[in-house]
DNA sequence: GACCAGCATTGACCTGCATCAAGGAACGCC
DNA sequence: GGCGTTCCTTGATGCAGGTCAATGCTGGTC
């Protein structure tokens, strides 16, 4: 990942892994090479926050690599997970000052970016980049929404096979590999991260895991490779047809 | 409210009580004449579905007056609310043939309605709205965000002081009157779609009325109408500083 | 005035998850 | 090899909110 990654750093836009998916996505040739005037690359590690809540926000940026999560936490600490942006994901808010939360890169992250200012006059100018924005930010409110049935609505063992279900199908996307349902993936999660994702405490999140395991639904290997020998139980498990996927 | 209603039924967009925070909020003249050929008016019931989960959306519209809940409901009953819809909202879902969710007019509605594949059309020639669209959306994922928040992390006493701050500030903003902090508001929803919305049961809910009524925070009379005589008091037990305020 | 339907309140009880607390496993560092 | 750190698991206990059930309140209809 990281050669990938650093390679990117002197791509051109034709070339760019997100080219046909993120934001840049309906852009022809000459729009490109606007955008490519205007960005530059930036690393960030793991753990590193992209933007603090409530502070000002001078850039927008596309995720070239990495996964960076969206979360607001309160006075007392209870801290909730908002959103999950992956590659192509678009992070920042046009026609808005200051980030309504905390973007923090959950793994070495890098992002395509460009100031704000300018960027909210190239999206003026050009509807196809405005367009684009738009189906995007209507896949992620169907998402949200999605996850406030969940988080409303699921118990913990439904919210855990929620989370595993969307997380294998994503990858089984991107791999492409299924043999009858049977699934191998990497959780990029530590239980912490999960529980502030599903509104349970770390200690629920490993006691569901277990009892996921006990009764057969996954397979652990190690504490973050899952196997899933039956998706549809799974998905069974999950609480109702898990169809209309968030996170993806 | 039901005269505002159906003197709009024979408006013109430039009269419309909606025209200038709609998704037409930045229409031009001309602009205007096209969406005023293309729209037609449509009353809905208190009650009634406007559009099913997972059925085909052959519309989009703006709401004129009244108030839309969107909600997904379990195989097994369970129900949330996923958003609460109010006048100049839009409904429906450029460049997706299936509700995501279903849409119930939770009051007498009236609704400026256009067919979707011909709004569709529209929004790739006419910037302005797409733009506007694009803000709007925007603001509804800020606010579903927020909301994920209170689902996740909050307690019952504080999901149900948020709901009631966030109301009671709606109406202040609409009837302007403020006597320092006192504010006198109508409660539109049942204890039902309070509990709907707040991932909570019936039961919970009346019950932390109750206690909150007890404790001083509120006042009740009659069952929905509903005095806050310190706006600061109420903040504070929604659990932080609730400025950004969803549903608004 | 009697009856009913829909909504709201209250009580008794139970359970699912949080909380508090104690290890265990994997990794890097001296 | 010993010793942190970080992450994860497991157990014991408590409590917030769910569940089940009874009752009250309001408005509409005959």
């Amino acid at each position: 990942m990281t050669a990938v990654a650093s390679s990117a750093l002197r791509t051109d836009c034709q070339d760019c892994p997100i080219r046909h998916r993120a934001v840049c996505a309906r852009c022809e040739p000459a729009e490109l090479r606007t955008l490519e005037a205007m960005k530059s690359y930036r690393r960030v590690d793991a753990g590193e926050t992209i933007l603090y809540a409530d502070d000002d926000m001078p850039i927008v940026a596309s995720i070239v690599t990495g996964v960076v999560s969206l979360s607001r936490t309160l006075e007392d600490g209870r801290r909730q997970m908002v959103g999950l942006l992956l590659p192509s994901d678009f992070i920042g808010r046009p026609g808005r000052a200051e980030a309504p939360f905390d973007v923090v890169a959950a793994t070495d992250t890098l992002l395509c970016q460009f100031q704000r200012p300018a960027f909210e006059d190239l999206l003026e100018r050009t509807p196809s980049i405005a367009h684009r924005l738009l189906d995007m930010t209507l896949d992620e409110l169907d998402a949200a929404r999605e996850w406030m049935v969940l988080l409303g609505r699921k118990t913990a063992r439904e919210k855990i096979s929620s989370l595993l279900a969307i997380i294998a199908r994503r990858q089984e996307r991107l791999a492409g590999s299924t043999d009858q349902g049977r699934i191998v993936f990497d959780l990029q999660l530590t239980r912490e991260t999960m529980a502030d994702y599903l509104g349970l405490t770390i200690e629920t999140v490993s006691r569901q895991m277990t009892a996921l395991r006990k009764d057969g639904v996954i397979e652990l290997e190690g504490t973050r490779t899952i196997k899933v020998p039956d998706y549809a139980r799974l998905l069974d498990e999950a609480g109702y047809d898990n169809d209309g996927a968030p996170l993806s």
